[in-house]
DNA sequence: CCCCGCGGGTGACATCTGTCACTGGGCCCG
DNA sequence: CGGGCCCAGTGACAGATGTCACCCGCGGGG
């Protein structure tokens, strides 16, 4: 009874690394590694793995993308996500995409062997407290366009240029990013560009 | 003839699964492993080893700090930087500390193993297009209050807060932070910050 | 059908920021 | 000793930003 691992990471030597330390496992099987989210995904189709262990932040494709992917595809490959940030609004992104494994970079090693055999085995492994910061934070107060505001705003672009980039007047864009600091308890544009951040939002 | 290692870093994923990489190799030898700057440093003086592999971003102590604590005690430990971050400043204080090493996260796994090697044997690791941009980007115009108010800035504080935590007044603080931005070349407080941090000089 | 929420917009206003000019004090270096 | 820096501050002004009130059109649900 091996069970079988795709890996996904970007950064080379932390998916070497992994590899590394899952071989050690006799009844782990490393059966493909990827560097973005694209070739995850062709892995997974390619080897139907029982696991795929991903990062989130990978460049194309992120983790959650792929997790969402794999769900409407009703795929038999569990997801477990591994990273380096607890932030609520990927955790219930990952619940909504059906992920069965969320882990922070921060653990100790045994931690991800032992979820990956829960997950393998059919169980589900979210740090609890991770799921209570997520309670905490509620969900994501900000609409799209508030969202796409923020984003420029972030960037250091003033009202003007994020008006001709999203082609909005201004005055538009004063009054989203006034409502995205309303909604978000912050003082100004930065101030709200860090708290969406921390939470996943953006 | 083994090379002695301890590894620093603070996600202990990655340093369990580092560890787990570099023992796969039979002439290396990981006599220790930390997951803070100071914990580090207790490692390095209680055995001396050949090898100190760190990561810079940690708590308490950075493994920049580290490098420049041991090259001020002229250890004979050798110092290699792994780092997600390709920021030239960081290159620049890495040399400056006597860092015999400077890899990237991104690299494949081999370039780690041959790069410890090479310092082991002597010799120094220091990625050519990595010491090119760090040519590029110069050296920090910022001065040390500049600094200090652009950190704040970068937070969402308003002048008058920033003046209020520096015991300064709040015309001075906006002609720092104006400063910074024109020896940046930025438009304003938040692409200033971001130009910084990019280049590694906050 | 009517109302609400949402996206989009305008105008006005107070305040905050960014910029410039100019004043000092302290310090180091030629 | 003078010149150059960094540091700290002041004053003034234009332009950017944050806030509010209020407008419209659209689509969905009671």
């Amino acid at each position: 009874m091996t069970i079988r691992i795709v890996i996904a990471e970007d950064q080379g030597l932390v998916l070497g690394a992994i590899a590394a330390l899952l071989a050690l496992e006799s009844d782990f099987e490393i059966v493909g590694r990827a560097a973005d989210g694209d070739a995850a995904l062709a892995l997974v189709r390619a080897h139907t793995p029982d696991i795929l262990l991903t990062d989130i932040e990978m460049p194309g494709r992120t983790g959650l993308d792929c997790a969402q992917v794999l769900a409407a595809e009703k795929a038999r490959t569990a997801v477990v996500i591994v990273t380096t940030f607890a932030r609520p609004g990927y955790l219930a992104r990952a619940r909504a995409a059906g992920v069965r494994g969320y882990l922070l970079k921060d653990a100790p090693v045994d931690t991800l062997v032992a979820a990956i055999r829960t997950v393998a085995a059919g169980g589900r492994v979210i740090p609890p407290e991770l799921a209570a910061a997520a309670w905490e934070a509620g969900s994501d107060p900000l609409t799209d366009r508030e969202r796409d505001a923020l984003r420029l705003a972030e960037e250091g672009l003033s009202n003007k240029d994020i008006a001709r980039r999203l082609g909005l007047s201004p005055g538009t864009v004063r009054n989203y990013l006034s409502e995205a600091a309303g909604k978000l308890g912050a003082a100004n544009r930065i101030e709200a560009g860090r708290t969406a951040r921390a939470n996943g939002w953006l």
